[in-house]
DNA sequence: TTTATTCATCGTATATTTGCGATATAAAAT
DNA sequence: ATTTTATATCGCAAATATACGATGAATAAA
């Protein structure tokens, strides 16, 4: 039991939970805010600004890049994490369209 | 360990993750977008489209009505689920409203 | 009244996520 | 060369999610 189903939807589906999924914990929300308004990305800022300790951000961080909201690169000590905008704001349309097509003549039956 | 620190994030933030995680899985795209396109939400006819147990498809809704994305009525033997549109469509679109946030003047550091 | 239908919930197994401290690695500073 | 600093990764524990079959509850049909 529990075996993983997820691969019998659809692909445009799969895509919109992932996009959702990364995006599934306030952490992680607060952390691309917190990477669409500043200049220096650096971890160890986004570390300061979270309520987690330093291995567990970095995990976020990990996750949002395997869903390719974020890029991260190396200078030196530090590690900048900068928000993917080519990946993001892609997946995040195509998120938003799923939305109005549902929102679409809302139909109500019950 | 392993404690929840859900609840030292902002509320707002706190908000927009739990919209993005009920969305986070294919099922439950699945199932809004079935809910968006029938005029007739009987749980039967969405477990049929579902390439999932009937249990598991009632779990998927009770998660989605837990997130108030979605209401259901009894009507005899059948259950009827619709979208909670009153509520969709406020949570949605604070959610798009962050998203528009994020993106605005795309800054890129690295 | 008995039987069938529809759906929710329980119990259970497994998988995944969340979180931390400890450790590793690699550059920078001394 | 040694120490400090910044970050990633490992190992673990606990929490949560995923999935199913079995069972329960409630209405409908016979």
């Amino acid at each position: 039991m529990a075996v993983n189903k997820k691969s019998l939807f659809s692909s445009e589906d799969i895509a919109l939970a992932e996009f959702a999924k990364a995006l599934g914990h306030p952490a992680r929300i607060a952390i691309m805010k917190e990477l669409a308004i500043r200049n220096e990305c650096i971890c160890g800022e986004i570390v300061e600004v979270l309520p987690l300790a330093q291995s567990t951000v970095s995990q976020h961080l990990q996750e949002l890049k395997k869903a390719g909201l974020v890029k991260g690169t190396v200078s030196g000590v530090r590690s900048c994490y900068c928000i993917n905008w080519e990946n993001f704001s892609k997946v995040q349309g195509l998120f938003n369209l799923a939305m109005v097509e549902i929102n679409k003549n809302q139909k109500q039956c019950c």
